[in-house]
DNA sequence: ATAATTTGGTTTATATAATAAACTGGTTTA
DNA sequence: TAAACCAGTTTATTATATAAACCAAATTAT
């Protein structure tokens, strides 16, 4: 009988677990790619970007590219980790025994 | 490349997944079984209960127990199948190609 | 040349949600 | 009979997700 644990709330987030499933995959990614993969706003996006990367999950590197702004994000050591967590505790939610 | 689905707000909720959780292989609970098993507060699981109920995933039945009300929780066909395509949503947020 | 549109965002505001605190109505226990 | 307890509900507070509004620079259209 496996007690419930703790959902990381900063990962319980439909578009911040996106933005992590993403990054966990093509290891870096533009504020446009995940634009478009999430299919998200600007707006939203730019909050959780924010987040994760106060929270260290994310790194998040802004620089000027061809002619615009560009924000590129890949995951850290930290996110990588709590992402694994946050699935193994979800684990216990989705298979009940 | 799957694009991500929409993960059902009423059960991308640590509680009420909980909740969930336990009526999947129980198939019937007390509301003082449900406050074991999850820590919730009475309150906030008087508030999930209703959520869940008003969206017709669980069944509620209140009675006089031996000598105290009795809330008891079932869930319905419904909510075992927005379950399960809870579930196969979330695979693609924490399995990436 | 300059006005309108687009790009790549950020900031601010709003609606919704989770959670806790306070309350109720009946029940044991002291 | 008063205090503590059980099973909840209701109300209030806080936090969160999301959208709407905004901004500066670049591009396109007139």
């Amino acid at each position: 009988m496996t007690p419930f644990k703790e959902l990381d709330p900063l990962l319980h987030s439909q578009l911040r677990l996106a933005i992590m499933s993403i990054l966990i995959s093509v290891d870096r990614a533009d504020f446009t790619y995940l634009r478009e993969k999430t299919e998200a706003t600007a707006g939203n996006l730019s909050v959780q970007i924010g987040k994760l990367k106060d929270a260290g999950y994310i790194s998040v590197s802004k620089s000027f590219g061809e002619s615009y702004p560009q924000t590129m994000c890949s995951i850290t050591d930290m996110g990588r980790k709590r992402f694994a967590e946050y699935v193994a505790a979800l684990n216990d939610y989705l298979k009940p025994e």
